[in-house]
DNA sequence: TTGGCTATTGTTAGTCG
DNA sequence: TCGACTAACAATAGCCA
């Protein structure tokens, strides 16, 4: 016990303000390490309740030991879902490769046959067994590069139209988040002022000119920790 | 001031204990989100500064909006980390992939050769022309196979997860657009509530800001925003 | 959405076992 | 390492602007 009550004599130690730096006695540093990552996994546990938010957490200690808490049903979901977002939040995540024409210079005078089947794979026709039966074996080398080269252009292409879907589909969440508030103060401000005048019919008529409604400008101030980005290339695999 | 000196009659509101489950109302959800990701954030920080500890923190908010606070340098290397312990852990390094397996069976008393590729499919090196090159014909065929099994993995799994994160994005914008129009809803009602009264107060003074007040409101309740939630399938394969 | 305020609850440093 | 305890301190719910 701390707490002297000794008559006369106080000697009650104080306990100071922890600086902010790295704790100089190993066992203090240990012990605290270990009080405060419970606490901090208990905040997280809290704030993905309380606020239905998805929340990840690693931790390694100076030991190099390793501590995990996530939210979700695996810590592998949260991880790639962050990958995914800083993808989107990167602009989009294709390199950008373009390599068709190079094909196209080579063969430019092929045979006829070789234009058929560049016009087929340009149209996009399903290719039936019996017309592939009947391509020599240079032919189906050009096929195949054909169509390894189109793969890719396919997989560029969709993977550009479903991110930029994504991203299209998160700004209006954020728009429609934004609205949403705006519309929350402005109906406040509403029943506020509407209250007041309530009030006030009983006694006289109003004199209150609210000016009230210049609500406009939200001052866009950036969370100290809000991401930035560096580069990512949303690995899967 | 909630405490109230007035003699003989005390009405302090007495703060509850916040039970451990969703808060409803979305907007002091919004308010207890915001400011305990500030309070985890901080004491992220602190953890990793008092203990020298290397902590990744990841959250997404209801909406989807992504926050990060990493210690180390990038968020990137203490995944990393992250997975390289967990691979330690799990026994195995790549946890993404698991393509060998068809082919062990195939061929569990082949050339030592064939024992090589299942290995380095399984480490997940990188191939090296030298590696592939040593190869004969057969194994290149299981080689092929295997890369194209491994290359269909992928992307199922990749189009699952973002399409995933589309579902998802989709649904918050519904209920997001929902939200908005029954606020807008109410909006309207309460507007016309007061110029009821406003005009049943007697036409005196309070014109002008009557007015200046049903603009703003007009404006505010436009739907300024046009969601059709209806053709975002986008289908792909 | 951000920040300030205050009463209350929650966290933890220091200590002993 | 961990649990328990307590005083000091920090975080935050609820409210307002």
């Amino acid at each position: 016990m701390r707490f002297i009550p000794e008559a006369g004599e106080l000697e009650i130690t104080v306990r100071e303000k922890m600086k902010m730096r790295k704790i100089d006695d190993m066992t203090a540093r240990q012990l605290t390490f270990s009080k405060r990552r419970r606490g901090i996994f208990k905040k997280a546990e809290e704030l993905a309740v309380l606020c239905d938010a998805e929340v990840a957490l690693v931790i390694f200690s100076t030991t190099g030991k390793l501590f995990e808490y996530s939210s979700s049903s695996s810590m592998k979901d949260t991880i790639a879902r962050y990958d995914l977002q800083r993808g989107i939040a990167n602009g989009l995540i294709t390199p950008a490769l373009h390599l068709q024409p190079e094909i196209n210079g080579d063969q430019a005078a092929d045979t006829s046959k070789g234009t058929e089947i560049n016009n087929s794979s340009k149209q996009g026709r399903a290719m039936r067994d019996e017309d592939i039966h009947g391509l020599n074996l240079e032919e189906l080398h050009q096929l195949e590069k054909i169509i390894q080269v189109g793969l890719s252009r396919v997989l560029e292409i969709k993977e550009e139209r479903i991110m930029g879907e994504l991203a299209r589909l998160q700004k209006t969440v954020d728009q429609l988040a934004e609205d949403n508030a705006q519309l929350k103060k402005k109906m406040s401000m509403l029943s506020r002022q509407k209250h007041c005048r309530v009030l006030l019919d009983g006694q006289k008529d109003s004199t209150a000119e609210k000016e009230g409604m210049a609500v406009d400008i939200a001052h866009a101030a950036a969370p100290r920790f809000e991401i930035k980005s560096s580069d990512t290339s949303l690995k899967l695999g």
